[in-house]
DNA sequence: GTTTCGGTTCTTTTT
DNA sequence: GAACCGAAAC
């Protein structure tokens, strides 16, 4: 295959270029924010697949969905077509790939379902019901589950971490590891894996069949990986088993944007990875194009307090422009209208909305801004909002059928599927589930029939239009067109129920047919199944680019920004309570440290302006005002690296 | 005995 | 928005 010849080092700079052209063995990149990170993996593909490496034996690792498809999208840019055949993906989706091959040897059949938070947070409670903790004071599910997924990403055992985690509650650890064990049983009936399970049924394949591992040792002959400060330890685990010792492992990642840890991220894989490999060659990347020098300026000083990391410091090459600003305000209502006039004020001198954002720590810190951008209309705007796509009740009421043909096990699902019906709870259809012998496989005549006996008569016309699509699916092929058969359960009975049921109905059926649409990419209803699991939002970089071309202003968390740019940034709330947030600064002195790493990510976003908005009150629950204090980011800054200002309403 | 309804409360971050 | 809880309705 005929490869179009890059010429390195006019388009990198001597940095990048080194660590483009690093030889073969372990290689650390340490990119700090800004200075090609990206630019650098992608030529890394780029110049591998040029020295005659075949790009199907090249594992390329990323965190995010949106991260691995710019990525293979910037490769092919550079490469062309000789890509295709590249291993690119998240570790989900990479674990996965490997374990619809191999599920057997984990003691899984092939078309296990993926649980998703929501998923997840129903079984959970299912199986604290079933034991009867119902007590007030046990544990949420969330919090349960929070428990179990660090316990899976840090490879430690639930025992030990609820003992720690409840020490000083009433809550007995051991009904904590009850819980577990039963939604662990539960899981294997279901023959369904959560995000963890993915991981960890992933590293069992490599730890638990040495041919497997050999296979595929043998197979990813060079392995890159993003974003490595955010893996855990099953992920750099399964990573240093896969590259073998001295292989050839080339991870990227900055400590100074590790903001994953509370989902077990362990930033001190980055850090140790010299250890771990001492032959590694170690590279920086800390050139940075993308932001003028005041706010490099600050970047540096802003995270320079924290421990235990590699220590660099940013290097500006653009022209000195302006100070970021601090701006002082009488509350949130004032920060809206600064917001707002100074958007306003700021495209009156070229800039456009959408070179614009608005970033803060939680998603309802957006909400007195959000209401007055919508109430007085002057600026156009969009939300990264917290709700995922695919999670949301109608998205997920109208899969159940698909999850329920693709996995008759799915008890979830076919839980979801019967509470559709008038006059029928949950209690019901777990009867009828138990009466089915815990597997429903509609596709059978006779379980449709004997579920159609146990329905009450309100249900029978929900229940025709499942009847008619089950008797259809294997004559009409449906099995590969999950679009009719959404098309098909909403004109027989869906519509109607989202009009009865939901009053912003029209929303909600848009949704639906974009996921109809979204569906056709999909060769098989498997295939859709899997990905939309692992998938949260629908088209995250697309969503970007809406922004640029229709010209709006941007407001997200900075968790969402992260590895995005704008020339001008406001970042809101910074105060203490809000920013650090008030949780994580109870928690420990390591989460401080991780919320300077989120304000330094913040910061980093910006290439022209930062504006960091203090509000001085907010009015609290009870409706009494709270007065609020600068942010002890701001307070330990050097006071000449910012221009201090007041706005006044 | 179940389901439905209405009011109340709380919002970190994501695969 | 959606999970939760208690009370009313089937």
């Amino acid at each position: 295959m005929a490869v179009p010849r890059i010429d390195f080092t006019a388009e990198l700079n001597a940095e990048q270029q080194a660590a483009v052209q690093a030889p073969d063995g372990p290689v650390l990149v340490i990119a700090a924010a800004g200075t090609g990170k990206t630019r650098t993996l992608v030529y890394r593909v780029a110049y591998l697949v040029e020295q005659g490496n075949d790009p199907s034996r090249i594992l390329l690792l990323t965190f995010t969905n949106r991260a691995a498809h710019e990525m293979l999208e910037r490769a092919r840019q550079l490469v062309g077509d000789g890509v295709s055949g590249l291993w690119g993906g998240t570790f989900h989706h990479m674990a996965n790939r490997l374990l619809r091959r191999h599920a057997g040897a984990v003691g899984y059949q092939p078309d296990y379902t993926i649980l998703d938070s929501d998923d997840t947070r129903r079984l959970v409670r299912l199986c604290s019901q079933e034991l009867k903790l119902t007590d007030k004071h046990f544990p949420k599910p969330d919090v349960l589950l929070s428990v179990f997924g660090l316990a899976a990403s840090t490879e430690q055992s639930v025992a030990a971490l609820a003992a720690d985690r409840f020490e000083h509650s009433r809550v007995d650890p051991g009904d904590v590891v009850a819980v577990y064990e039963a939604y662990e049983k539960r899981k294997q009936q279901l023959n369904a894996m959560d995000f963890d399970d993915l991981l960890l049924n992933g590293l069992r394949l490599l730890t638990e069949h040495d041919a497997l591992l050999e296979r595929y040792r043998e197979q990813f002959v060079h392995i890159l990986v993003d974003e490595y400060q955010d893996t855990n330890t099953v992920q750099s685990h399964w990573v240093d088993l896969l590259a073998g010792p001295g292989g050839n492992l080339l991870v990227v990642g900055d400590d100074f944007q590790s903001i994953y840890s509370w989902r077990g991220a362990n930033y001190r894989n980055i850090i140790t990875f010299p250890e771990r490999y001492p032959d590694a060659h170690v590279y920086y990347l800390v050139t940075n194009y993308r932001s003028v020098p005041e706010i490099l300026g600050m970047a540096n000083a802003c995270i320079a307090g924290n421990p235990l990391q590699f220590q660099k410091t940013i290097q500006p090459v653009r022209d000195p422009l302006e100070r970021p600003h601090c701006v002082s305000l009488d509350d949130g209502h004032a920060q809206a209208e600064f917001i707002i006039g100074e958007a306003q004020r700021l495209r009156s001198e070229g800039y456009a909305y959408g070179d614009m954002v608005v970033l803060y720590r939680a998603h309802y810190h957006a909400m007195e801004l959000q209401l007055a951008l919508a109430r007085d209309q002057r600026v156009p705007f969009v939300i990264t909002s917290g709700i995922r796509f695919f999670e949301q009740s109608h998205i997920k009421d109208v899969t159940a059928l698909l999850r329920l043909f693709a996995n008759p096990g799915d008890e979830l699902a076919f839980q979801r599927l019967l509470c559709l019906w008038p006059r029928l709870g949950a209690k019901t259809a777990q009867k009828c589930w138990q009466a089915l012998g815990g597997r429903c496989d509609l596709r059978k005549d006779a379980t449709r029939e004997r579920l159609a006996k146990g329905l009450p008569a309100a249900a029978r016309e929900g229940w025709n239009t499942v009847e008619m699509i089950a008797a259809d699916f294997d004559r009409h092929e449906l099995q590969k067109d999950p679009a009719e058969i959404i098309h098909r359960f909403m004109a027989g009975f869906y519509e109607d129920f989202a009009r009865e049921t939901f009053e912003n109905s029209d929303r909600r059926l848009e949704d639906l047919a974009e996921l109809m649409r979204y569906t056709h990419q999909f060769a098989t209803l498997d295939a859709f199944l899997s990905e939309m699991a692992l998938q949260t939002n629908l088209d995250a970089e697309a969503d970007a680019a809406v922004q640029r071309e229709t010209d709006v202003l941007r407001l997200s968390t900075i968790h969402q920004a992260k590895g995005l740019e704008w020339k001008v940034v406001f970042i809101c709330w910074v105060t203490e309570g809000m920013f650090p947030s008030l949780r994580s600064v109870n928690e420990s002195e390591e989460g401080l440290a991780e919320e300077r790493r989120l304000f330094y990510v913040a910061v980093t976003r910006a290439k022209d302006a930062l504006y960091c908005c203090v509000p001085r009150q907010r009015r609290g629950r009870d409706g009494s005002m709270q007065f609020l204090l600068p942010s002890q980011f701001l307070q330990e800054l050097p006071s000449d690296l910012m221009t201090a200002s007041r706005f006044r309403r």
